[in-house]
DNA sequence: ATGAAAGCGCTAACAA
DNA sequence: TTGTTAGCGCTTTCAT
């Protein structure tokens, strides 16, 4: 592998570094406040807020008299005053695992295609899948007195559960269905997933079914898949001991990785359900290389149903997911908790779908 | 295709509405103060706030005993109020293209990795291509009072630049290198990857050499890649007229749309040059079906270098970008600012690379 | 339809 | 080391 490199860096304006600073202690002088507005035109604050927040409240003459003299100073409304004044912040935090699975991110644009509209900031963190950094995130996040929270999984500290449980603010447990919900929850049976996969698998005459994939220590919703998988491995009379990890993040080398492992401790195998898509995916490619014939060889399946998982050669059968339906579906329950309206559900099983590709 | 499906959905618990609706109501009655610590304590507000905030300014004694009783109260700062009375919000709004390319995940990776730990918040807005969304959400991120802001980009509407300019914040624009940066600036040029590639391409003896890419009207980086690319062919004697564009989003789908609309129109065409790498794998996908080889019969590359360049067979040469490390940066200088530290130059060229691998 | 007063929860600046 | 005073920019409430 040769690599051409084209770098370079200047410096572009020769700024003293005292006029940087001023500029940026000047900050606070050199912002437009709403009385600044208001005295500009002579009339009270409240009624520039009033023109602002609930234009039918003011004089249609006053009210463009108001909006002119907004646009003419610059002046923008400093949510962070409004919000401690009136109580709501008209923020909601979003806790999700990591955004390298692309499904998180399709659920962050579901969330966002409706929150945004309504005027919500989005607050986002992301824990990496470690509970510590989970319950400082909430506990952060808290602090900006949100109008809900909404947080992936079901499995949380003693200690998180509280601080959500006694924010006294609609909560959102998506990804995964709970037996105790904090509150509001939206999501699928993992367990059912890895039940329905081994089903599935078993009835097309797979014999050694293994399951591979990462981080299973730490991402609850695998370790429930896995359980479901050889729940009905065992019921089924077939073996359910083919199970590679790995503690490395997700990827598609990993993939390649992983089935490379399993092939060497169980030659046996004839077909893997992975943890997501871009595993098989790397699996499949290794395949390829190898000239080992999918699906009469080895049988591949990945989980989510992900964009890549219905291009390869062949496509990959794969579990579908609705992280984008799940984003929606939160983003609505939060909003009808806000304006006092009556939840039908307090939790919601969105199910999932197995999609059957040439892999298997 | 077939699709199995498993669905459910049951009411768990059956809370009357108007309890739900007290709870919610009580949210702010319910909340401990700082007040509430400190009175509960019989110490001042101020000592209160310093064990949290400066606690090497109160003696252990009484620390820990505040700690203790903030511990058992379950005392939350509130950051709307202390981001008021301090003028400092510890929040930095990122507003991004999208979140579909990883490209961008990656680079919020690279900064909240340096931003999350110096307790800064990031608020996040995706403008999906739009200059008019951008406008807006620079208009309402800046209503936050926000320490700083990080912008992909450097072609923005006049508003957004008097905006961002007045601010009186530091800015950043990445992805990119502006002629007349509003602030600071990270990024590489894109002209001249565009012209590396046409070099390149040339170099490996190809004549008929393509660029192929999505939203190409909007994307003014793609846009940059393509001016450059053209220019070079120009310059080496070669046509440059082989352009295929597309105004559906980036996809692997898209990928072998495109190729297949180019071999079309133009069977000659020898290499393409894609605007990101999964265009170039879904291409690639194609030619292995329709037993074309590459790059015998045809040479592809892609744009970014993430994972699925390197695992394909045959594995897809690219441009590697800074991603992650733009992230890094974008969040050291705008620290640097924040802390009053000089900077040594105010836009940085992280340059880029091209990895040449087998398929070209 | 408009305005005045009070205060949201916290911190800067000063005092003790 | 600790406490007091004042006020951040806005909205609520109540008056006009």
């Amino acid at each position: 592998m040769i690599a051409l490199s084209k770098t370079s860096s200047w410096e572009r304006v020769a700024f003293p570094g005292d006029i940087e600073q001023m500029m940026n202690l000047s900050r606070k002088a050199g912002r437009v406040t709403l009385s600044d507005v208001a005295k500009h035109l002579g009339v009270g604050t409240m009624t520039v807020s009033r023109a602002i927040n609930k234009p039918q409240m003011v004089s249609p003459e006053l009210r463009s008299r108001i909006m002119a003299a907004v646009e003419q100073l610059g002046y923008i409304p400093n949510r962070v005053a409004g919000g401690l004044a009136s109580g709501k912040a008209l923020s909601i935090p979003v806790i999700l695992p990591t955004l390298y699975h692309s499904v998180y991110v399709s659920f962050l644009e579901g969330l966002c295609s409706v929150l945004q509209v309504e005027g919500y900031q989005i607050l986002l963190g992301t824990t990496e899948y470690r509970t510590d950094t989970e319950e400082q995130l909430v506990s952060t996040l808290l602090g900006w007195w949100p109008d809900g929270l909404i947080i992936a999984g079901v499995d949380h500290s003693q200690r998180t559960r509280t601080l959500l449980g006694s924010a006294g603010i609609p909560i959102v447990e998506i990804m995964d269905l709970s037996q105790e919900p904090i509150d509001l929850n939206v999501g699928f049976s993992h367990h059912q997933v890895g039940a329905a996969v081994a089903e599935y698998l078993a009835g097309q005459g797979y014999k050694h079914i293994a399951y591979a994939g990462t981080q299973t220590e730490i991402d609850f919703r695998s370790m429930r898949r896995i359980a479901g998988f050889q729940d009905t491995l065992r019921r089924l009379g077939l073996p359910h001991h083919y199970i590679q990890r790995s503690h490395k993040p997700s990827s598609l080398a990993l993939g390649k990785e992983l089935l490379l492992g399993l092939l060497e401790q169980y030659p046996q195998v004839d077909a893997v359900f992975f943890a997501n898509d871009d595993q098989a995916a790397g699996a499949l490619f290794e395949c390829q290389r190898r000239g080992l014939a999918v699906p009469e060889k080895i049988a591949l399946m990945g989980f989510n149903d992900q964009e890549i998982a219905s291009q390869t050669n062949p496509a990959l059968t794969s579990v579908w997911t609705p992280r984008r339906e799940m984003g929606r579906k939160a983003a609505e329950m939060l909003l009808r908790r806000l304006r006092g309206q009556k939840l039908g559900k307090k939790q919601v099983d969105t199910g999932f779908k197995i999609v059957e590709r040439a892999s298997t």
